[in-house]
DNA sequence: CTGTTAGCGCTTTCAC
DNA sequence: GTGAAAGCGCTAACAG
């Protein structure tokens, strides 16, 4: 391998054939006019040698740049995977690259990721969220790039934001509860840093408790719970409270372990117990009962993130903040 | 908000308490010596300010970078959000940052991520498997940037790899089937542009028929599988195939789906029908019967990955070809 | 349509 | 321990 060798420069093509530097770069960058046959020499010569431009020096000079930031809690759990693939599709089409940065919900880390994309001069930030430290959410205020924060949508904007509102998602899925005739309310799942997963708590609580039923919620998770958390949380939730009727689960990750359990221990769903989760995840749709659930289009609100930032980055005014509406889906496990 | 000030430089900071801007940059960068007291005051108009230091134009001026970047099919299939999860992890920890590419399994995309991460002066390059266009594979070849393959380990390394090795996991978990007294088996899965999972089809393949049982095989997806598809692709092949007694599903998600269409079909497990998978999945894990499966080790194989990315960077030399073990998981499937 | 000049914001190198 | 000069590789702006 050629490890070590010198770069190649625009002056180097230039060079061999006979032209200046900034006949290159006019090829290249698509800016200005140059003659056709020009071109093509320009071409063959960039392809002959190999020739791979230098945006370092490209983007310092122009100030300008085609990454874009997005920095975001996870890209494993729930429903972060497809925000971000939403995200990437949209930003290449487009010609711009997602810079991925993983806080792990860290706030710190959120900071230092967020730092080292504007010194990158990122064209753009997509961040989860309206919580970041002080620094954090000075940076981005005070950075030319537009900002769009993700996910949630009740809260005020650094700039932009799009995302649900997950307080109403929540309050949704108890109104559906309620219609169907269930009155003891279960709930597992966590909020640690998923103030979204909060928000929606919220509105779980606020709704049963205007309507005058009682939750039970007995354990909060440290970490985004997964199949077995659900299982195990609704294996402990029925052995201390075995009147429950209908457990609300956080995500649908576990309210699938919770169904799995079910159909293990032989209680019937529903009637037993009923399952509810959130998410609208493709195993909670595979199970033998469709599970009732709320579908958030994840790919969509990635989409019309980049969306924004690439509009806003061409002038375009948007709306600061763009709510996405969310789907009931009634499943057979209510 | 502030989009669209003018950006502070070291020379501002520099300005503001009187020293010239090397100094502030030997303060930043950490390099050289410089008096603790201006040190401190250095930081605090730094901190004051609210200064970010541009990095495009200190890595052109240094030919540093603390880019690494990282070219997958996708973030949301299989072991990638656990491999990618490893790799940011210990990047980050060593204080550099991921730049995550996603083809989509198009090489042409791939080619084009890869030409772009160069381009921004990448320290590394973590790309998955050995198919590369032609032109992909000699920008990583020519470019100075050490460059680690991952997933596969049986090919010829344009620099370095590390991964697993595929056609033996297959070979495995067939010989572990035969042993259990299987004779009938049945595939289903998908090889389109994964090669891993080709690499393990052709282990399964290549014992069956030495052995010389009979493997059938029917449908190939053209895009990764879920739960869904495994639940559909089994349903079909034993109304085709009744006599089959055991099915390898090419991962654990189509091997859950298939679990759950037997469960829910009333067929047992194993006995009417044996189930295998691949992947080491939690899903797998959490069915009423534990899945056999082969696990990988995801986010190891990331973390090595960036690991042997970092140590070269500093001159220290890798072997080429690192080989990660792997576990077959003997569940209650089988 | 093409070339020249200047400079992006930092670091390297060499003085002092 | 600190500063001055030069330059990384490219593009903006202007000249021709």
């Amino acid at each position: 391998m050629a490890k070590g060798q010198k770069r190649l420069t625009q002056r180097d093509v230039a060079r061999s054939i006979g032209m200046s530097d900034m006949t290159v770069s006019r090829v290249l960058a698509g800016r200005g006019v140059v003659n056709s046959k020009t071109r093509e020499k320009v071409l063959k010569a960039v392809a002959e040698l190999g020739y791979v431009p230098n945006r370092l020096a490209g983007s310092l000079a122009s100030a300008r740049s085609n990454q874009v930031g997005v920095v975001l809690p996870s890209i494993t759990v729930g429903i972060f995977p497809d925000v971000a693939a939403g995200i990437a599709a949209e930003l290449e089409k487009a010609g711009y690259n997602p810079v991925i940065g993983i806080t792990d919900y860290d706030p710190d880390r959120e900071e230092r990721l967020i730092e080292s994309m504007l010194s990158w001069n990122a064209a753009g930030m997509i961040v989860n969220d309206f919580v970041h430290t002080r620094r954090a959410a000075r940076l981005l205020s005070v950075s030319p790039a537009p900002v769009v924060e993700i996910m949630q949508v009740a809260g005020d904007p650094i700039d932009h934001c799009v995302g649900f509102n997950h307080f109403e998602a929540g309050a949704e899925m108890v109104r559906h509860l309620i219609s169907r005739g269930y009155r003891r309310f279960g709930f597992l799942g966590w909020h640690g840093m998923e103030f979204a997963a909060s928000a929606r708590y919220e509105g779980i609580r606020t709704v049963l408790s205007q309507a005058g039923f009682e939750l039970f919620a007995p354990s909060w998770y440290n970490a985004p719970p997964g199949i077995q958390d659900g299982t195990q949380g609704l294996s402990k939730l029925r052995a201390a409270r075995p009147d429950i009727d209908v457990v609300i689960f956080g995500n649908d990750l576990m309210a699938a372990g919770g169904y799995l359990l079910s159909m293990k221990m032989g209680w019937q769903v529903p009637g037993d117990i009923a399952i509810a989760g959130f998410g609208g995840m493709e195993i909670g749709q595979s199970l033998s009962q469709k599970l009732t659930t709320i579908d958030f289009p994840r790919q969509s609100v990635g989409r019309t993130a980049a969306r924004t930032v690439l509009n806003l980055l061409v002038g375009q005014s948007m709306p600061r903040v763009r709510e996405f509406p969310f789907d009931l889906v009634v499943g057979e496990t209510t």
